[in-house]
DNA sequence: CATGAATGAGCTTTCATTCAT
DNA sequence: AATGAATGAAAGCTCATTCAT
């Protein structure tokens, strides 16, 4: 039980919405109910479905409202993190794991919900992936343009993006086991890992296994 | 309607469970009904419930086959991948990718079904998961023993095996978009990407945001 | 189809259950239906659910409210009956034939529906036929002691009342032969045969196969 | 897993009477499955069908082998107790309290199942029971007629054979509760409960709440 | 004589959703 | 603005029963 009585509509939607984002990561979309929901909102389904019409735009605006956080994190992050590609990088690495470390929920729905929904729902999703992934793909490239060399191209710079993009998304769960370590060097490990990396291959130093 | 009248039991089930994978994989456990796996299997529900026990233990089963194939093909390549650690672990990230191109929905099931699931099976799905992230650091430990250097211990390889594992994980969905790329050429990127960054780390070049 | 729309719960309820204790008395716990009670009813299953929780739930609140109601017509009967023992007993009987006369649904639910059933239903149908007998033990007793001979202890007692139950027990089907017969009648009837003798037997006349 | 291989029919027949008699007096007529009978008879379900033609054809079996054995125990009896109608009432209870003492299953199954079930089931139940019913009147209006007064007609008989049946029935659930009693026990203390007061009441004495 | 394979039908239960107030 | 009452539809699961060998 919320709050009670007569409040207006944009401020319940949110507190809805705040419990749903709890109820679904806990239980995932399917196994979550409406009226647990509504019971733990501190109001009556009809509500929920006057307000956010069904149960899967509930779950979108769950989606959208996280998602735009995240994002919107992430971007901001890349936008003042400095002139530098690795700069902004690196800044927004930190908010992503800085926002993950602090609304696990939102993470939760994010990220592990997605299959097995509607249409609608796995599209938002991706949006909210590819608008990330693009982003970070952007800024891969600046790097590579920016050292001088362009042995990389556009495709390069989206492998390396997804690679970079499921590392921290895995490092996540690396997170959740070592509490102890920060958004902070956990970003500065990964920056090290990969980018330093990428800098070697581009002046030339290549891996194969025909001669390691 | 796959096999038809009289056949016996172990077929049966493999039958089941060949269905079972595709019906989960798209969509998702809770969205899947027993009747459609049954229908596509061109057997009635009672046959399923008397060789799988229920809904849960069909997904265990599929699980458990699907994950044990997998981690017999990732631990095989590493094994027989030669003796330098990077080449085995270049071969098991084949092998990997290579199992992910042909068994898209095993690897569905495997990788996108753990959560809202029971104790029991997320247990199972964590269970593959950390054996091949063992099996990862293991080889990534070794990469640094063998190469003299000391400066990155347990916690080290591990981090970099979460990232690797997220990042050919998250590479799967780039295959997916890139389907002319064959697995060794990403395979080989990826090796690119983190063993040679790992390697001038461990040189001692280090990337920090305040003298990039 | 018993009452229409927009009925508040309480009342839907009992209506549920005055439908639940019919069905049950006519088909048994296991034939009966939950789908045939809520179509007797004039609502729907959900209904059901909703309110009782399950069937064995439905089954229960059937079994209480029939319990409660016969235990209490006996046992006021018993306390308002007079004060000799022999009264009060006598009123006691007549209270419990007549219910049975009036309720027969009731009666068969209580009576023929206890085993193969839950622990939870067991336990409450075995102590409402527990109140009665030591009801009934007690006014034997009693009886017994005011005759002042103490020959008969209270395993005495237990025996000439487990007898006395069973014996009205059994002749609710011999009064479901026998429609003209009243519960005065009837209740009268018992009296004499099992009062009567227990007197005798308490005066020292005994029986034996050896001198009859 | 009783008997194997190359049984003859009749042998099978009772074999899986034997143990349907288990079954069905532990779970009842509805939640015994033919499943678990077959197994615990160490034979396929086909046999069971084979030779009984369905559950209900097995139970009737159980049912008529059982009233069987009970009705000729108790007619035995009789018949052979004695010339006086009480020596002959007297063996035939007793009869009937070492039946019950001896094959409880056998009697839980003639006893508590009769409801809920077909019509064939519940005509042979009551076919059992009113043979018992009628011996027991028989006697009963012998012993009136004997003793000269003929107050007491048929009806008045049958009114006391429900009785004496019914405290009976009850009382094997004493009987239950008192391992160390033993039958003639029981059945001497019935006897000197009932026989005494109905002597008593031919006699002319007569109790009424009214001048008690 | 005997059985493993197979199923039609029906059960209890749950849930997203809407109506009447 | 808000809710208690109500339901259609479908899901998981079980069981008595039969077929093919």
């Amino acid at each position: 039980m919320t709050g009670r009585r007569r409040v207006p509509r944009h401020e319940r939607e949110q507190q809805i919405i705040d419990v749903a984002v709890q109820v679904f990561a806990k239980r995932g979309f399917h196994a979550a109910s409406v009226d647990e929901i509504a019971e733990l909102a501190g109001i009556s389904k009809p509500m929920v479905y006057l307000y956010l019409d069904s149960k899967e735009g509930l779950f979108l605006a769950c989606l959208r409202r996280e998602a735009d956080r995240l994002v919107a994190a992430f971007q901001g992050a890349a936008a003042t993190g400095g002139a530098a590609p690795e700069l902004r990088l690196h800044a927004a690495l930190l908010a992503f794991f800085a926002f993950v470390a602090e609304h696990r929920d939102s993470w939760v729905v994010l990220h592990r919900q997605a299959s097995e929904l509607s249409e609608a729902i796995a599209t938002a999703v991706a949006g909210a992936r590819r608008a990330v992934l693009a982003e970070v793909a952007g800024l891969v490239l600046a790097g590579i343009t920016e050292s001088g060399d362009s042995q990389l191209d556009d495709e390069d710079a989206d492998f390396v993006a997804h690679a970079l993009v499921g590392a921290a998304d895995s490092l996540t769960d690396w997170m959740a086991d070592h509490p102890d370590q920060s958004p902070e060097g956990v970003t500065l490990r990964l920056m090290n890992m990969v980018w330093v990396g990428m800098g070697r291959v581009l002046e030339g130093e290549v891996w194969s296994p025909a001669r390691p």
